[in-house]
DNA sequence: CCTTGACCTAGAGTGAACTCTAGGGTGTAT
DNA sequence: ATACACCCTAGAGTTCACTCTAGGTCAAGG
């Protein structure tokens, strides 16, 4: 019970517009969508999940032309798995850089929000006196 | 010792571009720079600073209007205190959750570069036989 | 004085990733 | 057979956040 789902449908199941799709597919990342004989395009399980992990790549910030050389080096079949593995992981570190990053921007939020909130109190104190 | 610096050495200072500076004080997030009388902006130790938490918040995904709006809040004065509190922790909400999202693109990546692993295991299994 | 490097403004240009439009075809239900 | 929702393409338009350019001003050293 393989699906088949038409670009909409595709669209309702990857999150992503339909628009979006077809951006993706002209831009060389979705080389495995098939067409009818009368040129709408088919999509089926497989490709929704392919698409989910493509769109989870994008979403860790991966640009667009990466996300192809990904694809390219996928449709070269086994002997380019290294490489693809080399790609996943120097994006794995990028996000895990990302987010300590990040965790330091809340830590500067924090010092911030306790600046104001120290403040508010200097404030309350000084108004009951 | 409240240091003065060019736009040149802000931009140094920051990590930002001369561009960018002249930028965000265009786009009003910068309404603390001071003039000489000939024009040329100067910056101090607080300027410095303050343009590092804005920077902050901008890594972390504020957009310019909002930053606009946290700006245009700190000028009105401490009566504006809580509205900015509720800003940062709402920000910082946003991070978190991205901080979320990012730890389950970091789990897809992994269990990708597992089958790919487990696939090359199988090839090199198949080659020895 | 004059050169030189850094500063100024207004406004044009860039790059990334969509997002939409116009004009036209498809397929299914009445 | 016609209406209607959905599909197609090529290409234009949008948004965001810069980034740069042209044409000029300023200030310190020689």
């Amino acid at each position: 019970m393989n699906k088949r789902y038409t670009i909409g449908q595709a669209a309702e199941a990857t999150g992503l517009s339909i628009h979006t799709l077809r951006y993706y597919e002209k831009e060389g990342i979705l080389p495995f969508i098939k067409r009818t004989e009368s040129g709408i395009r088919i999509f089926d399980d497989e490709d929704i999940q392919r698409i989910e992990f493509l769109n989870c790549l994008r979403n860790t910030g991966m640009p667009i032309h990466q996300l192809k050389e990904y694809v390219d080096l996928a449709l070269q079949g086994d002997k380019t798995i290294d490489e693809r593995v080399r790609m996943l992981e120097n994006q794995k570190e990028k996000v895990e850089h990302e987010m300590n990053v990040l965790k330091s921007y809340i830590d500067m939020i924090n010092y911030k929000t306790d600046l104001y909130s120290k403040l508010k109190n200097e404030m309350t104190k000084a108004h009951l006196q």
